[in-house]
DNA sequence: TGAAAAACAAAGCAATTGCTCAAAAATTAA
DNA sequence: TTAATTTTTGAGCAATTGCTTTGTTTTTCA
């Protein structure tokens, strides 16, 4: 099969480069802690460090700037779950998951919140992503899940809340960071720590087979 | 002691009850779905029913409409968790404090969202409460939960994070409602019974010590 | 080196923002 | 009824919004 559908993809010199990762970078920063309507072109500019008719030089719209993250968020969010599979541990498996998405929540926090604005305000510019490609990603690992749940590996739990628990712990202390720092008065690193030993145990005890 | 510090605290007639209501349900509304910055005088005034300068008649600002519900939120926010005391069954004790706030995520998603948005954003107009009683609260309710844990009543859990993932997991069904409807096709009344379960088993394998 | 192309920004656009003003309408109290 | 008070709003304010226009500067490359 030709690359046929590929529209004219003009290869980006080193300074287009530049700038878009500036935009994207100031897009981050700024959508996330304001959310899309909060968030204002001049903020996107200045976060960015160029003039404002510039920035719409490289994106024609505050709104491309904003779908451009997200388009570029769905895959790093998806990835640690792709991950997932088959394994002779599904415990430990699932473990494995849960330390990747705290550590994603820890390392990301920006990419994090975006996305819960995102969710938050409807997903106007996501619900074709969950309801396309998460869905059926989800759907899938549901799926075998439930075959490990079947085979008397893990617990009998239901699959799909088993995963909004995992995400939802987690990319709580992304979210939830002012609440939670406000709470604890540990650092940072003390908190990530406490949180990863909870959610070993939390996940472990809910997955372990009763005897 | 008088009440000397009571600002003049006029009665309030029943039109002014009832267009302040109309306005903060009004807010809700508005706030929840787009955050305090993402929102407009004219969104609330159209929502409310209301000419802008009438709302503003109020109110004095967008902005005191926006704390006012915040402080509303606080009280109801605070609520469930006040309630949860010594008892013989600390495992069902907390169960039933999970169950509590699964209610409320039902029952109130919009002041679930309101409060996500808030924190989200940095909670520029609430770090005072989060500081203040609400940590003050959660203290108070994690040395309930380390006696526990202690007496060997529960298993041996950080009572913090225990508490982060009630409220996360509970709260994801209001404020991720979006994505989980995208991803679940069953109806509101059946996530919501697959929740109630799922959380049951979650929390009640997490406490329960081994023997 | 020089001309074409790409990158940039000052100024400005209509629309919207939060909020005010002055005056009209509705309600209340005498 | 009438006068005082409360409630309501059309019009409008300066500031900000997303984005464009227009032209200048910088880079590219022959």
């Amino acid at each position: 099969m030709q690359k046929i559908n590929t529209p004219k993809k003009a290869p980006l010199s080193r300074i287009q480069e530049k700038n878009r990762n500036l935009i994207l970078k100031a897009g981050l920063e700024v959508f996330s802690k304001y959310g899309f309507r909060g968030s204002t072109v001049d903020q996107l500019a200045n976060a960015a460090g160029m003039s404002k008719p510039n920035l719409l030089y490289y994106f024609p719209s505050k709104e491309a700037v904003h779908v451009a993250l997200l388009e570029q968020l769905l895959e790093n969010w998806l990835e640690p779950l792709i991950e997932l599979g088959p394994s002779t541990n599904p415990i430990d498996e699932i473990l494995v998951y849960v330390k990747k998405k705290l550590a994603m929540s820890r390392a990301y926090p920006l990419e994090s919140r975006l996305y819960a604005n995102e969710i938050l305000q409807g997903a106007p510019n996501f619900s074709g992503a969950i309801k396309g490609p998460l869905k059926e990603l989800v759907d899938e690992k549901a799926a075998l899940i439930q075959s490990w749940s079947d085979e008397g590996k893990i617990a009998v739990v239901n699959p799909y809340h088993l995963i909004f628990s995992i995400w939802s712990t987690t990319q709580h202390y992304a979210d939830f960071d002012v609440q939670i720092g406000g709470i604890l008065s540990s650092d940072k690193h003390e908190i990530t720590k406490g949180a990863e030993c909870y959610l070993e145990h939390l996940f472990r005890s809910t997955l372990t087979p009763k005897t």
